[in-house]
DNA sequence: GATGAATGAGCATTCATTCAT
DNA sequence: TATGAATGAATGCTCATTCAT
């Protein structure tokens, strides 16, 4: 687990700082035309609005305004306001599974790798909470701008695999059961760890309670990760 | 124009009744002006274009358009956008906590209770997919619709007993693990049947499987149980 | 022929007043909400715009600005820019077939008949420059609104009729040849009728003589009333 | 990138040759730089887009879009797009009138010379739709632009010669009335055998005949010929 | 000579809401 | 109670043109 990595600059959830970030960038910066940083920029500020205000109630203005550069150059590399949206569900998609990736859970017991999965997925939604909006969102308009994202449903895949893996290699071991699938294993991971997020304000105004808070966000790691550990394993 | 037509019921998804439409109807029917009846047609229309369209997405025009009145008796009965948007929010969670009510789940053994409780919350969000829309919608404004409806909070807490009472009993007759908070398990059971409703879309995108299709549903359903029993029954 | 007849209210060419025309009218100026005058006021001078300025180049800012009411009212009206250009084509071809209709030409001599409407064809074209220029951009865009006109094709057959008409007579007279097709002699006045209107800037400019001056005028219209008669008359 | 491409000489309506298209060109063709041709390669690309969609609906980017070069090398030789703009009216007029200039009808007998004559005028506005757009579009501006090309007034006043020594050659002959004007006679012509092409569109429509249709192409020459003669012939 | 990147002013259109009857 | 007409402020988008390389 690389907990305070860098996962979090994606998704900066604050203010987007116009400044250069690395090293690299330094040289850049300096540049007046530098297509990929106006891009990206562009991409950050649409990435905090869309995720705010979803996709109908986010203004292109409004995005302009945040950038550094002008309304025109939106158009300009992303064609219309549809199109700067899916590019934000492309680049976003695209940064948990990459992340998932980096997990390496075939390298461990089978038990350990299903906690660390769940555990990544837990931290992943907690911290990247544009992401569970996007989805959200997208979910409102019924997928149809991600089923336009081509490398969508690729990316996609690469989880299931590794349950498949974690849950084969924990069948083999006599430690989990043989009757679970592995895509439906992987919903019911998503759920516990999306809801909670996702639906944080509701709930929160029902109970009186926020699941986001520090204390109680330790309390449902541990407890989800208790809930599937004690789904998947065989009834000793 | 579409004065005296039948309204169309619409789609209210199998469940819910909003009011009796018994013998009583039929005289109101014939009314030239039926205020409640106008109001309630608006309501349906409306519970539909928002969770359809989102809050910003809906159209007033479109709303008044399938309604049996004109935009000037939304805004006389509703004040504006909002207000229209916080009455359907009303009328859809008084819904299902009236429902939960009728269950009576505190007559039953604590783990068929238990059972018989995630059962209908799967049910009914399985069903009222506009109930799921709408409060994924709300959560997306950040829940402050939903937090002038001043009948919001004292509505859910009822869950909340139920299901206290269900891990009393439970515990006491030895069943249930003692170290679960009833509002965690409650956000834990909703997670799992919420998620796979208002996200379904992008799973389906994602995964080539649509978590609505009957066959799953069953799956699910089980399945569902199965994780909340295994999670709160005491490891013998 | 009623020459200086209110042939002109339609397409003023000059400023559209926006004051009440004729008699029943000054009841209604007062009224503040008066639907049919205000789509009139709308329709006349987006007619001037459009004939100033073409369908691309007019601008539906300009339009409103000259209107006695919002942008948004043209929208309420007609729809879309493309809408209120068909609008005034409809409006705009209704009026010539309109008044093609009250020449009575069968009850005159064919001779004479015929020199009615070459003379009709010329005065109208002459004065109702706006026309001229509305037909020629719709050329420019290849037809493809007033296609779209519903009262268009039936409003122009009237004209053929009323040329067979002449023909069948004057040839049963042995004033006329027989071997002349009424649409081709249609648009050999059209054409005689029409160029020096619509060409005049080119014209002009080319040697230097403006087709529209008074002098000329009387001289064009007495010509092309003789060409069209040398054409039509058997050779003795 | 469709850098050395072909530029598909494009669709020059058969007559008009801008150029020796011969052996020389063969070496310039190799010539990574060659002005002359860029600029009439823009010219011919732009002659298209004008005639098309007109002055105010062209647009630039189209134009440069479908041209071997970039949008800046348009405005590096033209300025902008009204010059641009100008330069094809330029081209064009100039095209008309050196054809003409090739007739030799001072060579035929009276008759036979405005015969040939009117058969030429026809049969260059049959084929050469892009001319007759091009003027119609230039009228709609009132003919601002044509007037700032330089050689537009001396290159029209041949014509008139043309017709100037028919028509005294044939009063000469007792075979042409004395009392037609040059330039009256010359816009007759140019009506006839314009406006069937520049307002095929609308006369298609609206009466369901296509004066462009060959058939109707043979008929309408013959005809022109013979109401052309029958008006300047002496009435015996 | 040549080019991708950048721009400000403008354009058609839509929205929730209110007025007059 | 009910309604067609009216509105101002925005909203997504485009255009001809120029800059930096």
């Amino acid at each position: 687990m690389k907990k305070g990595s860098k996962a979090a600059e994606p998704d900066t959830n604050g203010i987007v700082s116009h400044a250069p970030h690395g090293e690299g960038r330094r040289v850049d910066a300096r540049r007046k035309y530098d297509p990929e940083q106006t891009k990206r920029n562009i991409l950050d500020v649409a990435t905090q609005e869309f995720s705010a205000m979803g996709l109908t109630g986010a203004r292109v203005d409004a995005i302009a305004e945040r950038t550094n550069t002008t309304k025109r150059m939106l158009y300009y590399y992303f064609g219309s306001k549809e199109g700067l949206y899916q590019a934000v569900l492309e680049k976003v998609y695209g940064d948990i599974r990459a992340l998932e990736q980096d997990l390496h859970v075939s390298e461990l017991d089978p038990v350990e790798g299903m906690r660390a999965l769940v555990e990544f997925t837990f931290d992943y939604h907690d911290r990247q909470r544009d992401f569970v909006r996007l989805v959200t969102i997208e979910n409102i308009h019924g997928a149809k701008y991600v089923e336009q994202v081509k490398t969508f449903k690729g990316r996609n895949v690469t989880v299931i695999h590794t349950i498949e893996d974690l849950l084969a290699r924990g069948i083999a071991a006599g430690q989990f059961r043989s009757d679970i699938d592995p895509i439906d294993l992987h919903l019911m991971i998503s759920s516990l760890c999306f809801h909670r997020v996702g639906n944080r304000h509701t709930f929160g105004t029902a109970f009186g309670r926020d699941p986001s808070h520090p204390r109680l966000r330790a309390r449902h790691r541990a407890m989800i990760v208790d809930a599937i550990l004690r789904f998947v394993k065989k009834d000793d």
